[in-house]
RNA sequence: GGGGGUGUAGCGAAGUUGGUUAUCGCGCCGGCCUGUCAAGCCGGAGAUCGCGGGUUCGAUCCCCGUCACUCCCGCCA
């Protein structure tokens, strides 16, 4: 009994018309005469009635269809009365009245309902993960994600990109992420690893002549996940030849313009606004900062001299910085709640949050109370002017190292944001961050390293204290971020093999090392390699962003959990001992007993095997 | 590696300042019901209170350990 519609597709106009449904019974309501059953697919839920005129045999068969059976029926439809409409659905004029139906699924009791209600937890979702997939809310969003990606490759073809899809075995290369290694059987001892990104193989295209490429990419890092972080994600992976950063954007621009276009129907705004990175870090303690409510860090080392507090004094004699964060009307907050927001300061390293709230004293002049008032109340009204503070204002402080004042801060302004609901749903604010640090001091390994990547272009007025001055040098690397996230993540890259090496140089590889992990690379750039640059946006967070979701998981068909593990299938699993005899490989003693998917496990397994989880020992 | 939160029936939750019978909603099973659409009404089954150990006359509750999920720091070129 093949469908003639889907259960979203009939209206009032198909009256009289016998019809054919497939789908799964969402929920039934027996009224003893009268028989109702919603009847879900894809693309809605059509009510189908089987009235006491019924043969008796149908009315048995309706009353034994139980939830998420999947089951055939044919029937008329009818525009319902009009008292028995129901506004709320689609199909909420019509029903369909069942003359025949066809079980072609029984379904055991479903562990948690397909609806939006249906609220449970986590490892319970993914384990059913099939089940939870059957939900609206999760198909919308599983078809935002294709939506999105037809509207990339359909964009980036209509501007010469090519799509080139590149090894997911590669040279492990031990700068960056953890790598996942897979053992070679042909080559014991050595190993092939998953890429973290395409990134050698697209600038290989480009010394290819293919000057504009684009792959949507599986990447994968072997680092502790997070809700916007998974051990593999996709990217949509791009570069380009003879461009500088403006070209890059305007591409980007123009793909998010017409993503967010036609997966969502909202219009952005372009050019993004460009903010260099020390602003960012200044103005938001954030290189990915929410720019959807203001609250912008002010420095405030002008007023430390003489004050007399020793801890801002200290922090700037040290050559640290004293940043401060005016929270408007909010002089009112408890002690609890400001040791709470010192609690986020400390999670950034910040050794504590000095606060003070501003008020007037009996002559009506602006002075401060509280926390740190004493030492600088004398000069009050100066310093609220200065901050655009006034009455009522709570004002907030962190003195410490530059970094570690204005990350801290930044993290209590976002928390500031969502707390006090500072931020507008529903709004997507998009800027770049530009002129990135090139280089990082390691402090535990006593040296420098590649803030983004090691093939990121210094800018040109660096190049001549390079060496000298590395903290210093800004590079051609660029960020997407949009409402606290980093979308992306690119740079104009290096093409000349010599400026290559210094950079090399400076992170320590000498030229061997050098010439033995990207020796490929250095040696394409050889003959004739074009000047080029690319981005990368996260497929995962643009569409999570999109979908108004807080996780990844939210938008990949099959997530692992936070610790990397798919309760469905109980991956990742141990391997016979034969498998590894034959990749030269042995085991490790371990001390722990138990792998990921250990035995106390909540939930059934779905095929029945030993609870205590030995089957997945074996 | 570190810190916070959570874990009670298939699912979501309540609860016990330590007390013998652990509660509610949904789902499930049975019955009733002619218009519902989260249908309603009556009845029923279903829980080693994540797991292990300790304290105690007695632990779901307190303590220690452990596992899982989750958020955060570190990590994530």
């Amino acid at each position: 009994m093949k469908r003639t519609h889907t259960c979203g597709a009939l209206g009032v106009a198909d009256t009289g018309k016998t019809v054919r449904l497939n789908g799964w019974v969402h929920r039934t309501r027996d009224h003893g005469g009268v028989h109702f059953l919603n009847l879900r697919d894809r693309y809605g839920i059509t009510q189908v009635v089987i009235g006491e005129e019924a043969p008796e045999a149908l009315r048995a068969l309706a009353a034994s269809l139980r939830m998420e059976y999947c089951i055939a029926l044919e029937g008329v439809v009818l525009e319902r009365p009009q008292a028995m409409k129901n506004p709320s659905m689609v199909t909420g004029e019509i029903e369909v009245s069942a003359t025949r139906i066809e079980i072609l699924n029984t379904s055991e009791a479903v562990p948690f309902t397909i609806d939006e209600r249906s609220d449970a937890r986590d490892d319970v979702r993914l384990t059913y993960r099939y089940l939870d997939l059957r939900s609206f809310s999760m198909q919308r969003k599983i078809a935002l994600r294709h939506t999105v990606m037809q509207t990339v490759r359909e964009y980036l073809s209509s501007l010469d990109f090519i799509e080139i899809e590149t090894p997911t075995m590669i040279k492990s290369t031990p700068e960056g992420a953890r790598d996942f290694l897979i053992p070679s059987r042909l080559h014991p001892g050595q190993f092939y690893a998953m890429p973290q990104s395409p990134q050698l193989y697209k600038q290989i295209l480009m010394a290819s002549g293919f000057d504009r490429y684009f792959q949507i990419a599986h990447c994968f890092r072997d680092e502790d996940a997070r809700g916007d972080r998974q051990l593999e994600h996709s990217q949509i992976d791009l570069e380009m030849s003879f461009v500088g950063k403006d070209e890059v954007f305007a591409v980007i621009e123009g793909m998010m313009t017409r993503v967010f276009h036609k997966g969502l129907g909202v219009d952005l705004e372009t050019p993004f606004p460009r903010i260099p990175y020390d602003d960012a870090m200044n103005r938001y303690g954030s290189d990915k900062p929410d720019l959807r409510f203001d609250l912008e860090l002010q420095d405030f080392a002008a007023f430390v001299a003489g004050s007399g507090f020793g801890v801002f004094e200290n922090a700037l004699a040290a050559g640290g910085a004293v940043k401060a964060l005016v929270v408007p009307g909010q002089a009112g907050f408890s002690r609890k709640q400001i040791t709470d927001l010192e609690e986020t300061a400390r999670t950034y390293g910040a050794r504590g949050l000095a606060w003070t709230k501003v008020t007037r004293d009996d002559s009506g002049s602006i002075t401060f109370e509280g926390g740190i008032a004493k030492f600088f109340a004398p000069r009050a009204g100066d310093i609220a002017a200065a901050l655009g503070a006034g009455e009522g204002d709570l004002l907030l402080f962190v003195a410490d190292q530059w970094k570690v004042a204005v990350t801290a801060l930044g993290a209590v302004r976002s928390r500031l944001g969502h707390n006090l609901k500072l931020i507008e749903e529903g709004t997507f604010r998009f800027a770049w961050i530009v002129d990135f640090p090139l280089f990082e001091y390691d402090q535990d390994e006593d040296r420098w390293t590649a803030a983004h990547h090691l093939f990121s272009m210094p800018q040109a007025q660096y190049l001549e204290t390079l060496e000298s001055d590395p903290g210093s040098v800004k590079g051609d690397l660029y960020d997407l971020v949009c409402n606290g996230f980093e979308l992306a993540s690119g740079s104009i890259r290096i093409h000349d093999p010599a400026l290559q090496q210094r950079v090399f140089q400076i992170v320590g590889f000498d030229p061997d090392e050098a010439r033995r992990r990207f020796g490929f690379l250095l040696e394409a750039f050889r003959y004739g390699a074009p000047p080029h640059g690319g981005i990368a946006p996260g497929l995962d967070r643009l569409v999570m962003i999109m979908a108004g979701e807080e996780s990844i998981r939210e938008v990949i068909a099959f997530p692992k959990t936070a610790t990397g593990v798919s309760p469905m299938d109980s991956c990742p699993g141990p391997v016979e001992e034969k498998q590894l005899a034959e990749l030269g490989l042995m085991l490790a003693p371990r001390n722990t007993g138990n792998g990921p998917a250990g035995g106390d496990t909540p939930g059934k397994d779905p095929e029945g095997k030993a609870p205590d989880g030995n089957d997945r020992e074996a």
